[in-house]
DNA sequence: CGCACTCTTGAAGTATGTCAACTCCGGTGG
DNA sequence: CCACCGGAGTTGACATACTTCAAGAGTGCG
């Protein structure tokens, strides 16, 4: 066991040579650690996370009214999570990348408060609440490095809420696959040509939208050019453009400039 | 000095002469403060907080773009927060009471994403947060008590954007109705009888809908016998149906009962 | 007292929802 | 391998909830 920690942390030491634990994983800098930390902080993190949580296509990771002991980062997969309101009816309320982080919501009254769903086979690192707690007491860098993801996860619910409530069809669906997008090249995948996980109901869920909504939107856009799609395949030909519209909702309700070009 | 902590120390024990400080503050168990710390945590706690920062009607708490170092506790007074996207548009992202706490979107990137507006005079503790940080290594329930707080955030966003992504101006109006509601009764005023702060046009911008709409529905509501408004006061005269109207979003998309009842 | 802002109400327009029919696709079993 | 099946997606016609535009009344602050 002492070996294997001396091996660790010649892993550390050379990182040329990631093999295994949080040193190994190339998703640490998304997330999952503060830059900066020593070796043997480095160690102790990695000794609370149990890796490796598999979960299935269409599996669940936990489900909401489950007691709340972890959070989870997603190391490879896709998730969908669902709000799940008093009568039964869901809600998807994110879609969830490698290097993302799931269950902060569930933190407040210590059951989930939604339902986490594999869009794909998926693997995810288990790191236990209270020793993250513990941990962030003892390692000032963790504890606000975490602090940043919770407050991040309400920046970016912000957002979706301004998209919800003053963007019509077009711009939603252009700001949604903007967002993909970009977090697929942030992930070193391409930028312009992905799949698309989830199904158009799911999107339309997320957006606000009815899904035969979101079917006729990606039609339009690609009669005009702008996307390629066919099923989930989906390219973008014009990510400026579709940048643009996703912006226009804000240029439209200025204050009182001259009304913008018709579309 | 020494003198004054000794007098906050016997405020404390004797917690039937609540005079100043946090010692003193009712509001301590709505957010502010976890339960069960001793005196001296207590006294630390206090000690990190500059008390009465007051903000008049319509001035700024902050601004979009400031650099950030504290969030704030509402003492007293009503507070809302706008998203400006990034050619000037507004979007209302909440109204927040004698209680909350401002400013934690902040944190993920060291600068305030909105505006926080006072809608009427009101007095703030300032909790500088590398300071709210070192004491939660020190006190544990502290710590605790601000990520549920955070994780609170996050799971009421989650929670708009099902408002505004499910239901319509009705269902929106009742269920935003229903949380002031419960809101004002929670801090021990009435939770049939108030004022309403904001604008119609605040509300609208945040339940996602125009003024007139909010306007209308308003007024229907009225004439239906469910509330009566004068301008900004407001009676809820039947709680019970509001409550079911912004509930029913649910029930209306069920697998497969039988059609809910018209409204 | 008056001006600006807020609110109310009406009429007409439109984006999105609803309902329905059909096709496409992937998986399963014969 | 093909046939079949169910879920997913597309597309059209129609319905409607909300927005937009507009006019006017009410309110409150300087």
């Amino acid at each position: 066991m002492q070996q294997k920690v001396h091996q660790l942390f010649a892993e550390i030491v050379d990182a040329r040579y990631p093999r295994s634990g949080c040193a190994a994983c190339d998703l640490r800098d998304l997330w999952c650690l503060p830059k900066g930390l020593n070796g043997d902080e480095f160690l102790q993190v990695d000794r609370i996370i149990n890796r490796r949580k598999r979960i299935k296509r269409n599996e669940y990771l936990y489900h909401a009214g489950n007691p709340f002991h972890a959070v989870y980062a997603l190391r490879t997969g896709f998730f969908k999570t669902l709000i799940s309101s008093a009568s039964g009816m869901e809600h998807v309320s994110g879609f969830h990348m490698a290097g993302e982080l799931l269950g902060m919501d569930a933190i407040c009254d210590d059951r989930h408060s939604c339902n986490a769903i594999a869009l794909e086979d998926s693997e995810l690192c288990e790191i236990p609440f209270s020793e993250l707690e513990m941990l962030g007491r003892k390692i000032p860098a963790l504890q606000h490095h975490f602090h940043k993801i919770m407050s991040r996860e309400i920046f970016r619910n912000q957002l979706l809420v301004v998209l919800l409530s003053g963007m019509n069809a077009d711009e939603r669906l252009a700001a949604f696959l903007v967002n993909l997008s970009q977090r697929y090249g942030a992930r070193g995948y391409s930028a312009t040509q992905f799949q698309l996980r989830m199904t158009r109901s799911d999107i339309g869920s997320y957006l606000g939208l009815k899904l035969e909504t979101v079917s006729r939107t990606l039609s339009k856009f690609q009669e005009s050019g702008l996307i390629s799609v066919h099923n989930k395949q989906l390219v973008l030909n014009d990510l400026e453009r579709l940048k643009q519209i996703a912006e226009r909702a804000q240029q439209a309700l200025r204050p009182d400039p001259q009304k913008f070009e018709a579309s």
